[in-house]
DNA sequence: ATGTTC
């Protein structure tokens, strides 16, 4: 073992703090997990992290870590607001990448026959690659008034109903967000993608309900064995990139004026309570907006796509949101009595029962953690706990997390040996991009039943629900 | 992740 950690539980390991260490490193994994990530820099990476000015308790890594730029991905920092950071590697290039899942109270039994034809419509209906542009461009007027106020704006302009916002993180806004602070470059980029998937690890799947762990939940969430469900993985496309690129560069500029030291040079970190900090901290906030908006629109257009199909099924039938969540993002939360700025990158909030922040059936149950894995073995349905609020600063993992990187995935897997593969399961994948498949080829991932095992036995999050896919649309 | 090397 390169590294000097302490098992503190089965499912926990620490590595105290040593050098410039503020605080010890906290590793929700495995022991055979733990080993894989001395493969990659994602430790080195964490202990950069735990020596950033007014880091909280400990820097977390979840059990889907993986190397990402400057900050793992899977990992989780809580930061003093007074004294502490705030950083856009710490966020990730795709500001407020998240997941949302669809319940459409349909059964695979009923949608099996036209399964290929509502494919066809789905991969039609949302653009999906890099460099895929939307159905419409908005205007800078309108993308002025969508990065201030996020879902509300395009549930106003008829992309979707009013109970759509209340299933949402944030209720799908960020009132942080200043439109100002987004650079024209950023907004040009941004003006003709809403509406479309992106690529890497987003999808668009439709799965089945294959498992129910907790009844009472499962019930609560709108989940039963063998309805069909969907899942929708994107996030704010060239816009968050530009915004992340453009405050990337401007604080490696400004760490030596005030004085934070640079550990690596992609972890670019400044005072939160500097104009600087403030300034990328509103326009994160409304890149966050237009990621909602995104996915707002495709759920429009998976709607539209199911009444095409379906016009029989769907007749007084609706699709309604389970939930949203962001897992790329930075936010002001209150732990232990402090205010503090909660970094997750690649890190799902996992808020409680009786939560503040949550609304309506999530006050009494807790909010859904939406986890996807691969696109064969399918993706898991939790609910926050207590727990993570005493440990976690009320977070959990996002995904399986990537095992292989993309370039190792490209060398080892065929694009028609994953098609294959995935038929011989009876998943149907439609891909914009055959590349991109063999990047995303499911053992290119973790197992995901393996990044849930620690989860769910440390309890920083609860089982309720499984799914499998039928249906995969892939960038 | 990304108008996939501004």
């Amino acid at each position: 073992m390169k590294y000097a950690f302490e098992r503190k539980s089965p499912w926990v390991f620490e590595l105290p703090r040593k050098g410039p260490m503020q605080v010890p490193l906290r590793l929700y994994t495995t022991e055979g997990m733990l080993k894989q990530l001395e493969e990659d820099q994602s430790i080195d990476q964490l202990m950069n992290v735990a020596s950033l000015p007014g880091i909280y308790r400990y820097a977390l890594g979840m059990p889907d870590m993986h190397q990402g730029f400057g900050f793992p991905i899977g990992a989780v920092a809580a930061f003093d607001i007074d004294s502490g950071i705030i950083s856009p590697g710490g966020v990730g290039f795709d500001i407020n990448c998240g997941v949302r899942l669809l319940r459409t109270g349909l059964s695979r039994q009923a949608i099996e026959d036209r399964l290929d034809e509502l494919g066809k419509r789905l991969f039609a209906l949302v653009p999906s690659g890099v460099g895929s542009t939307g159905h419409r461009v908005f205007s800078k007027a309108e993308m002025k008034g969508l990065l201030s106020e996020g879902a509300p704006w395009i549930i106003s302009a008829g992309f979707g109903v009013p109970s759509d916002q209340s299933a949402m993180e944030s209720q799908g806004h960020l009132a942080a967000a200043d439109a100002e602070l987004v650079s024209e470059k950023a907004i040009e980029r941004g003006r003709d993608e809403l509406g479309t998937l992106g690529a890497g690890n987003h999808f668009l799947e439709v799965d089945y309900i294959e498992t129910i762990y907790d009844a009472e939940y499962a019930a609560a969430f709108g989940l039963r064995e063998h309805d069909i469900v969907v899942w929708i993985h994107t996030g704010s496309r060239g816009l968050g990139h530009q915004v992340a690129t453009d405050f990337i560069n401007l604080f490696k500029k400004k760490m030596d004026q005030y004085k934070i030291p640079l550990y690596n040079h992609e972890l670019a970190a400044l005072p939160f309570k500097t104009s600087e900090g403030r300034q990328y901290f509103a326009a994160m906030s409304a890149a966050a907006n237009y990621a909602w908006v995104n996915r707002q629109i495709i759920t429009h257009q998976v709607r539209t796509a199911f009444e095409q199909v379906y016009p029989d099924l769907m007749a007084g039938q609706s699709i309604d949101l389970i939930y949203d969540v962001a897992h790329n993002i930075a936010k002001e939360e209150v732990h232990d009595g402090k205010k503090l700025l909660v970094h997750r990158k690649g890190g799902t909030r996992a808020f409680p029962a009786g939560h503040p922040e949550l609304e309506g059936p999530f006050a009494q149950y807790g909010q859904p953690v939406l986890l996807p894995g691969d696109m064969k073995r399918g993706s898991y349905i939790l609910v926050g706990t207590g727990a993570s609020m005493d440990e976690t600063f009320g977070s959990t993992a996002h995904g399986a997390g990537r095992r292989l990187s993309r370039n190792e995935a490209v060398r080892r897997y065929q694009f028609e040996d994953i098609s294959a593969d995935m038929a011989q399961h009876h998943i149907r994948l439609f891909a914009a991009d055959k590349k991109v498949a063999r990047e995303e080829a499911p053992d290119a991932y973790k197992n995901v039943d393996e990044v849930v095992g620690p989860i769910v036995h440390a309890g920083i999050a609860r089982p309720v629900a499984r799914s499998r896919p039928l249906l995969v649309i892939k960038g």
